[in-house]
RNA sequence: GGCGGCAUAGCCAAGUGGUAAGGCAGCGGUCUGCAAAACCGCUAUUCACCAGUUCGAAUCUGGUUGCCGCCUCCA
């Protein structure tokens, strides 16, 4: 099976072939640490969590980096709005990110490299440019001159000469041309500055990327990601950095994924829409975030809603449930004791066709169906040929929800989670809920099915399903 | 103004030349004291619209309409 990966330059799917078999090298631009992260940052950082956990799957020897841009004007605004030092603020949003990652089950980069710890680099990075004739000085200011790139535009597919035309951008007199962007940036006093050939200053926004990419990927390698919004101007401006210096192409693969919306809208400052992970894992289970996440492509927008989070939420507690019956059955397997089956092939088929998350997940649900309607019609005592097969099922779903990061729990912890976090949210205690259940089953011994059933209203009311098994009672919460 | 994307059932969503995955909701059934859960069956002759290419198109081409994103250091 190959693997095929739609490539942002040239807008095509291409077959997968990195640089060096066997191996890939992989950067993704994490956040300016300048506030929580929002929905959309989860997305990105997941879609591209799956992306690199595939392609370990697939045996690839995967370098994965994803920085923080710790310094930056929107930091320092933060930080003047505080009255802390910009560090600080940095500090704190990295903690949170970290926080709101781990949550949601996203596995650390193997290098996560801060901007302000690559201050000689980028610096270096700087003079090359203005060594080779691609940078000058205005002022303290460095800036890119774009026009001595003569690919830029290659990515976002716009040529200088048009976007000249209609361009909003307010014409800075100190840049030569509109789309010149800077490199280093003077510091007023008070600002975070570090000494350089061109007075005290610090990086602009796009150098830090080519920089550290170079330093621990080398100068060229095989993924770059993002969100799609990244694609002009900052990615564009990475390969004109890195490409006038090293003369080569700088990344084989660009993937960026789309946007988030909220109720269909776009989140934004103006309509003050915007949802903080920390908030969407309160209200929600991190695994029904990151199955919303992934059951849509990575590359279409996709629409935030609490419908679609409850179905997301109720798709989760269906393949809970199902290991809740395989468990009793078979026992529950770890990936490894068994040889992967049909089910974990047709996914990798959706997951190499450019990372379809989407069709994966319907093939998880198709999966959870079949071994369900197994274990309907063998109602008794499993042959040892049904338990291997069912086995072996189940351990390809656990295989596909370490893909996903999803199914990571024990199906008693999952519910027991859901469970204790909904009654305290109604601070109900949960004898009482028990006692109720036996008071209904005492009455349903002795056929009072009036009684029964007010009990079971009673229950509903306050969210929970009870469910009269031929092994006993269970209850569940409702979403 | 420039560049790009999208339009598939009530809703969400796969599907890039071979006769419409999956989920939710709904209806009917099996099971059940009744339910719930689970399963089975039904639910798009049709993929925004028009024209074209082809033996054959949701899928390719041209056009129309509608929505959205980027061009603002927003993932």
């Amino acid at each position: 099976m190959t693997l095929k990966v739609f490539n942002t330059l040239g807008r095509k799917k291409e077959a997968f072939e990195p640089l060096e078999p066997g191996k890939v090298r992989m950067y993704v631009c994490g956040p300016t640490v300048y506030d929580s992260c929002h929905i959309g940052h989860a997305r990105s950082v997941v879609v591209f969590d799956v992306i690199a956990r595939y392609l370990r799957v697939k045996g690839y020897d995967v370098t994965y980096v994803r920085n923080f841009t710790d310094v930056d004007d929107k930091i320092i605004d933060k930080a003047n709005q505080l009255a802390i030092e910009p560090q600080d603020v940095a500090e704190r949003y990295i903690k949170e990110f970290y926080e709101d990652m781990d949550a949601l089950n996203v596995e650390r980069a193997d290098i996560e490299p801060k901007a302000t710890a690559h201050i000689h680099q980028i610096i270096r990075f700087i003079e090359h440019l203005m060594d080779e004739g691609f940078a000058y000085q205005t002022n303290s200011d460095v800036y890119y001159s774009v026009e001595k790139f003569n690919e830029y535009g290659k990515l976002s597919g716009r040529r200088l000469e048009e976007m000249e035309a209609g361009a909003r951008v307010e014409v800075d007199i100190k840049k030569q041309n509109p789309f010149d962007f800077v490199l280093w940036k003077s510091s007023k006093p008070g600002e975070p500055a570090w000494k350089s050939p061109w007075g005290m200053g610090r990086p602009g926004w796009h150098i830090e990327c080519s920089a550290m990419s170079c330093e621990y990927l080398g100068e060229m390698f095989d993924i770059h990601g993002g969100g799609k919004d990244l694609t002009f101007p900052h990615h564009e401006n990475e390969i004109a950095q890195s490409e006038a210096i090293f003369k080569k192409p700088f990344v084989k693969y660009w993937i960026h994924n789309g946007f988030v919306n909220i109720n269909q809208e776009k989140m934004s400052k103006s309509l003050g829409n915007f949802l903080m992970i920390k908030d969407a894992i309160k209200a929600y289970h991190p695994e029904a975030v990151r199955l919303f996440l992934l059951s849509k492509h990575y590359r279409s927008p996709i629409d935030f809603t609490e419908k679609a989070m409850d179905e997301a939420s109720a798709g989760l507690d269906k393949i809970y449930s199902l290991f809740e019956r395989t468990v009793e059955k078979v026992g529950l397997a770890t990936v490894g004791d068994t040889e992967p089956g049909d089910c974990w092939e047709k996914f990798c088929e959706a997951m190499d066709d450019d990372f379809n998350s989407a069709r994966g997940v319907g093939i998880l649900f198709d999966t959870v169906r079949k071994v369900n309607r197994t274990l309907d019609q063998n109602n008794g005592e499993l042959s040892s040929e049904l338990q291997t097969a069912i086995l072996t099922i189940q351990t390809d779903i656990l295989r596909i929800g370490q893909t996903l990061g999803i199914l990571l729990e024990s199906p008693k912890t999952y519910f027991d989670k859901k469970r204790s976090k909904v009654l305290q949210q109604k601070s109900i205690d949960p004898s009482v809920i028990e006692n109720l259940i036996q008071e209904r089953n005492a009455a349903r011994r002795e056929k009072n099915w009036e009684k029964a059933d007010e009990i079971r209203l009673r229950l509903q009311d306050l969210n929970i399903s009870v469910e009269d098994r031929p092994e006993g009672t269970i209850w569940k919460i409702t979403n």
